[in-house]
DNA sequence: TCCTTTTTGTACCAATCGATACATAATTCA
DNA sequence: TGAATTATGTATCGATTGGTACAAAAAGGA
């Protein structure tokens, strides 16, 4: 593309993550340019030249984070057989996750910048729509169960959507809380352990 | 106390009202002194003199909201005739509670300071520790049911602590992004419809 | 009345925020 | 080689941040 010029004497892969790690780590708002450029190992003005901003490089981070350290979450969603599988394996996974060594505790897209007033309505927009495309997508393995009969027609899949995303969300926030991997794994057990009740019980449109 | 000097001529309570919801309604961190002596209708210096530091009426602030309009949704734990009863209600209580019109949506306990590094410690801490201390209350709630026998003795009370905590902190981001309340309430009936064979089919100590 | 105590409003502090101007260095193309 | 292009480091921008110094004002106590 543009090979003309001086190139750049930094990788631009490597500098998106490490600011991904420390966006990660202290939020957008608590991490500042000075942070960036450190941990970057570059100057403002070539963070800005290779990213455009602090929002928009953010947003590049988070993108990096679905694509990496947070990906294996959902790995197996579509590939289990039922979707009791697959949302007991994907609350299982995000416990582990949420708990590694050497990484920061929870999830980036809803820990990392809260949905305030008065926030960058970019950032706070960009990942609000990541949080609801998850959603989406878990509400869509719902409805392939009840497609392939492992759920009954019966079942809300918005709401079993919206109510397991809950309980993941939550799960962010009682690890940076400091709450120890079996707990979070207890969690997801809890979820799992009343499955079956709440499927046999719940109905469409309860009003 | 002290009649002595020259009389303040606000109302100290009305004052951390005001400083209660522009909290809750943009985080610690996104309002700043001028947001502050603005809605609060008073200068720096009366404003520290009064409350000590922009943390300490922060956390002053979160007190008021845990007595006021954060309270209701803890009124039917305790007088609840079971724990499923308590759990189902305080969850209900939590939907409608984080939806309600001319407030801000979810509960500033979670949403207003993100756990996150680089924070205020003393403001950090501060909702994590509220927030812990409601968790132990629930926990006692589900102990209570078990000695009472609308439990069974085998559940792990903090296990569904962390479990229906998760949920309702889940909830608190939900309201944020948008969702409506039957989306809610919904949620709230997932974890009942669930109940019964969750404390049915849980087992302490599964490791 | 005079002294002490406390609050008030103005004006301002140093520090930090995200973001840039500018000159220089390093590369490609002609 | 010379022109065009892009990246680099330094130094800094105006705005905003949380927090105060200071003197005038308003009260009580002697």
């Amino acid at each position: 593309m543009s090979s003309r010029g001086r190139p750049r004497t930094f990788s631009r892969d490597d500098a998106l993550r490490s600011a991904m790690e420390i966006f990660w780590d202290k939020g957008f708002d608590n991490t500042s340019l000075a942070d960036l450029t450190r941990v970057m190992g570059l100057n403002p003005p070539s963070l800005y030249a290779a990213f455009g901003s602090k929002a928009k490089l953010f947003l590049e981070a988070v993108d990096l984070y679905g694509r990496t350290d947070g990906a294996g979450i959902w790995e197996f969603l579509d590939e289990a057989p039922t979707a009791k599988e697959a949302i007991h394996d994907l609350l299982k996974r995000s416990a582990k996750n949420f708990t590694q060594r050497d990484e920061p505790r929870g999830c980036m897209v809803v820990l990392s910048a809260p949905q305030m007033e008065g926030g960058d309505a970019a950032v706070c927009d960009g990942l609000k729509v990541r949080r609801l495309e998850k959603q989406g997508a878990l509400e869509r393995r719902l409805a392939r169960g009840v497609a392939e009969g492992d759920l009954p027609p019966t079942v809300d899949c918005e709401a079993i959507a919206a109510y397991v995303t809950s309980i993941q969300h939550g799960m962010s926030i009682h690890a940076r809380d400091g709450a120890p991997r079996h707990v979070l794994l207890a969690i997801a057990d809890c979820c799992a352990a009343g499955w079956d009740g709440m499927v046999a019980t719940m109905r469409k449109a309860q009003g």
